[in-house]
DNA sequence: CAATAAGATAGGAATAATTCCTAACTAGGA
DNA sequence: TCCTAGTTAGGAATTATTCCTATCTTATTG
């Protein structure tokens, strides 16, 4: 079941809870649950059919970018050129290894603050939002040496 | 003109000279001279067909992908799904500051090398390539406030 | 300096990922 | 229960990139 809290922030800050909404946020906790691997919309999609078979492709994908937009969902681009999502973990932070051939994501729990921290200080016109760092690289199954 | 470097280096790593790799390479430069703004495939067919009409963008994407193989050419990858590119500069390295709204890019000029040294030494299985790390925001003329 | 083979190109078709459009539906407040 | 603003399905449209293939060219070799 989805913890409480995530259906209690939505409702806060005013997004309606259908159906598809719940199940495709069940889906990515589901995800978080076991292993945190972040999923694409077109992987969202396929789980959600198994118990809503109408849900349509646009759906999940405007349903991720609400999730985004009110902070419970990680929105990740990497190299690959498709959208990945993962479900945001109350005060967690974290960033990513990639592994260049499969695909396969690995959480990095540093994160470079001071560096932003000193951009913040360098670049004052600039209202920084958010951050992305990813390391790219051949994971044991895949590199060849 | 562009630097003999450039050429020398693909000569040397066995990479054709074709018209249509040396404007390309030349349209890259002199993006680099006028401030260092990435710029898109489509873009760079604008500028390559100014003097070389001809040219498709399957040319300029293969030209691109191999200049970056080649490690001429930075691939940068940013949320808003269109690829860019950059000269790479001789020894140089930096990382970027984009705007949300406007798409403009800054440089930035640190780089977190020691958290790539801390997961290189914690993740030995792992074989690091490359990393990328993007800090966005609103620019002067896009914030609001 | 010409022959030639490996590699490159143009142009259009194909693919992949995402977004748009619109008529029909529904959550949730009154 | 009613009503309306917000949401949905489904398919079309768009955007970015890659594939295909017949033709051409670079750069090596004789």
């Amino acid at each position: 079941m989805i913890p409480g809290e995530y259906l209690k922030h939505l409702k806060r800050v005013g997004v309606r809870l259908t159906p598809q909404r719940q199940e495709i946020l069940q889906v990515l906790w589901e995800r978080a649950q076991a292993g945190g691997q972040p999923v694409n919309a077109e992987e969202v999609m396929k789980r959600v059919r198994e118990r809503y078979p109408g849900v349509s492709l646009d759906t999940v994908y405007r349903t991720l970018a609400t999730f985004t937009r009110k902070g419970i969902v990680n929105e990740l681009q990497f190299k690959d050129q498709s959208r990945r999502y993962e479900l945001v973990i109350q005060g967690e932070h974290h960033h990513h290894l990639v592994c260049l051939r499969c695909g396969f994501v690995r959480e990095i729990a540093y994160c470079p603050e001071d560096i932003i921290k000193r951009v913040r200080e360098s670049h004052t016109d600039f209202k920084i939002e958010e951050h992305s760092f990813t390391i790219y690289g051949y994971c044991a199954e895949c590199r060849e040496d």
